[in-house]
DNA sequence: AATACGGACAACCGCATCCCG
DNA sequence: ACGGGATGCGGTTGTCCGTAT
């Protein structure tokens, strides 16, 4: 027996999302939680899969999400975490407080992988492409790029080698992704913690997401914890309820912001229900 | 001015994983 | 331990918009 459909797919609205829809969302969530996606859309009035509404809410409403493009800073974190991670992106998106999966994705795919393509790395392995031409062999530590790469600031070597830096994706069919995928290799690379300082740096510090606020607004609200000033829920999303069009100028200021990291938080633990 | 093209990003699809009875 | 439903995740596609011709 197959799998049943996450929903009726005949009596769904796809694509774009209008600024009704999204209201009727947001509503829905700001009285009710997260709870049962597959209940929001009938709950919330919409003729939506609940997928399609859980991916709405994490990728474009919630309210703790910065928009606009990855900053260098973050850039770097994201070609760090993809060295070791791969394209685990949920992983990476974790460690990126007010980013998405899908916005990190997206971001590497339209503007990282370019730009390491022409620095002359591969982005799939994280290698320089400038390898003698006949050899295949195995990542070796020497091989890797370092992994805080500054994407400005060329590595002498990969300056003479970019001529050869066209076929980077065609050489990458070992690649991370496939590494690190599944049981086999994905807890290698959380216990292979080398001696990249800044990697070091972020699994110590931050095993959890760099700071995973609660949920639990009304409670925390008006609270300073960690020198963060807690808004109320209501605060929070007051702003999203009076957007007829949610531009990314809109966004440019999380809700949270933490004075000592210079960042806006997460509030949300995305697997936590309440 | 009209059309083609390409980049960027939102959204969808299907498989994997988790969780609970 | 197992089965099935719910959710998460990553890959891919679709759409919009700016730029080039």
């Amino acid at each position: 027996m197959g799998r049943q459909p996450c929903c009726d797919k005949l009596s769904v609205k796809k694509g774009p999302w209008t600024g009704e829809e999204d209201k009727k969302l947001i509503n829905f969530i700001l009285s009710n939680g997260q709870c049962c996606w597959r209940a929001v859309p009938k709950l919330a009035g919409l003729l939506r899969c609940g997928k399609s509404c859980r991916l709405r809410w994490t990728n474009y409403l919630r309210p703790d999400l910065k928009r606009g493009l990855l900053t260098e800073a973050e850039e770097q974190v994201v070609i760090d975490l993809h060295a070791r991670l791969g394209n685990r992106w949920s992983k990476i998106a974790a460690r990126l407080p007010g980013r998405t999966d899908n916005e990190i994705k997206n971001h590497w795919n339209t503007h990282i992988k370019k730009k390491l393509t022409k620095m002359g790395i591969d982005p799939a392995t994280h290698e320089l492409i400038n390898k003698p031409s006949t050899i295949t062999t195995t990542t070796t530590k020497s091989q890797q790029i370092p992994s805080a790469i500054q994407l400005d600031h060329q590595p002498e070597q990969v300056k003479t080698e970019e001529s050869h830096a066209t076929t980077s994706e065609e050489n990458s069919s070992s690649s991370p992704t496939k590494n690190c995928s599944g049981a086999e290799s994905g807890s290698s690379s959380d216990n292979n913690r080398d001696d990249d300082p800044l990697m070091n740096f972020l699994w110590e510090n931050f095993d959890t997401p760099f700071l995973d606020a609660s949920w639990d607004f009304p409670a925390a609200a008006g609270k300073t914890i960690n020198n963060v000033t807690m808004l109320s829920w209501e605060e929070n999303c007051a702003w999203l309820l009076d957007r007829q069009d949610f531009g990314v100028e809109e966004f440019g200021s999380g809700c949270l912001y933490d004075v000592d990291m210079g960042m806006n938080i997460n509030m949300l633990d995305r697997g936590e229900k309440f």
